[in-house]
DNA sequence: GTATTTACATGATGATCATCATCATTATAT
DNA sequence: ATATAATGATGATGATCATCATGTAAATAC
């Protein structure tokens, strides 16, 4: 069967944004092509007209992540009245953050899996990476450029940090007590 | 054939011995249960006689990880002249642990993975974070207790988050700011 | 209105996976 | 010395994987 330029177009933004959330809630190689497919409304034999690999989609779907994220954060930014990276600090190291990895911050999900990729999906992350870090040097009042730049470095260590190891403990209390500390230690929350 | 008890206890080891090493390297999906067996010196068949499922080894793996380098870890804090944090921190946050998954910390290696495993895995690996937190606590100068505690929970997720970062990103210069933003920030080494 | 194109479904490919049944060999217990 | 027990090697199980060949139907181009 046939469809539509236009309803072909929303399938294969579906295909990216259903891989977007269950990439990052199953990690890259815990959902396959023929799942991911279904989760987009169709199946399986498609895929290959859309794209040239998983491996490629894994790519788009980390710059569609950090797309609809970043968007979200840098009005959150702008929003605030009070100090940014108070705010972002307090939303990013949340409970619903913790518990919503499929619509959260990609590196948090899946930086343990980027390590183990291919070349195209490691730079496609990278560039995540160095968006959010610039996000977070936005956020923050330091005037020395220097100083600043390694304050978000280091303030995105500490947060990513934070959020994976909260995910993996079982202990809920222990989990908890990394969102807290980190929050109460990132520079410029106080 | 059979084996002298001895060797099949030596077999064993070997077994967990690579599998901590392996699952570090490339994740706890990254290999298989016929290649972990061979890079142990065995056939694949032999291995539900020494284990219940892959996961058990996972789960044991963890375990066997984190004594080693926190034997690793407290003679190091130990044998330190200057203030041990510093020493810790410049270890843990150097370019030969970034490269040496296999060997180094078990946070680090498995926090993403650990998030997506059944409850005994998860449990084995919440003990290895417990672990590694009492010795940043102990690594510490703080005096007040809760203080302490919480500068050694903040300090836990900003090594690992730096280490993970420092690995997944394909840009050499943004993998060392990481690993050096995040030394020049700890509590305790300056 | 006819021809062409193409999105997607169906189904097959060979690889790899965890798990298990069977069996030969041999170390221990007797 | 004989019997028992158990290690680990061989090979099969069915599931799942990414990828691709083919067919079909409908949307576009003419």
């Amino acid at each position: 069967m046939r469809v539509s330029k236009e309803q072909a177009a929303a399938n294969r933004e579906q295909i990216v944004h259903q891989a977007a959330r269950l990439f990052r809630e199953r990690g890259f190689d815990g959902i396959g092509v023929a799942e991911l497919m279904k989760n987009a409304g169709l199946t399986h034999g498609g895929f290959y007209g859309h794209f040239d690999s998983k491996e490629q989609l894994m790519a788009e779907a980390c710059e569609y992540a950090i797309g609809v994220t970043g968007r979200r954060w840098r009005r959150l930014v702008s929003d605030s009245d009070g100090p940014s990276m108070d705010t972002l600090a307090r939303r990013y190291l949340s409970k619903r953050h913790r518990d919503a990895p499929g619509d959260g911050c990609v590196l948090a999900a899946l930086a343990g899996d980027a390590a183990r990729q291919s070349p195209p999906v490691r730079a496609a992350f990278t560039g995540s990476v160095k968006r959010f870090i610039d996000l977070l040097g936005s956020a923050l009042p330091t005037r020395n450029k220097a100083a600043r730049r390694q304050k978000a470095v280091a303030a995105c260590a500490a947060m990513v940090g934070a959020l994976v190891l909260s995910r993996a403990v079982d202990d809920a209390a222990l989990s908890e007590e990394f969102l807290d500390a980190v929050a109460a230690q990132l520079p410029g929350t106080h």
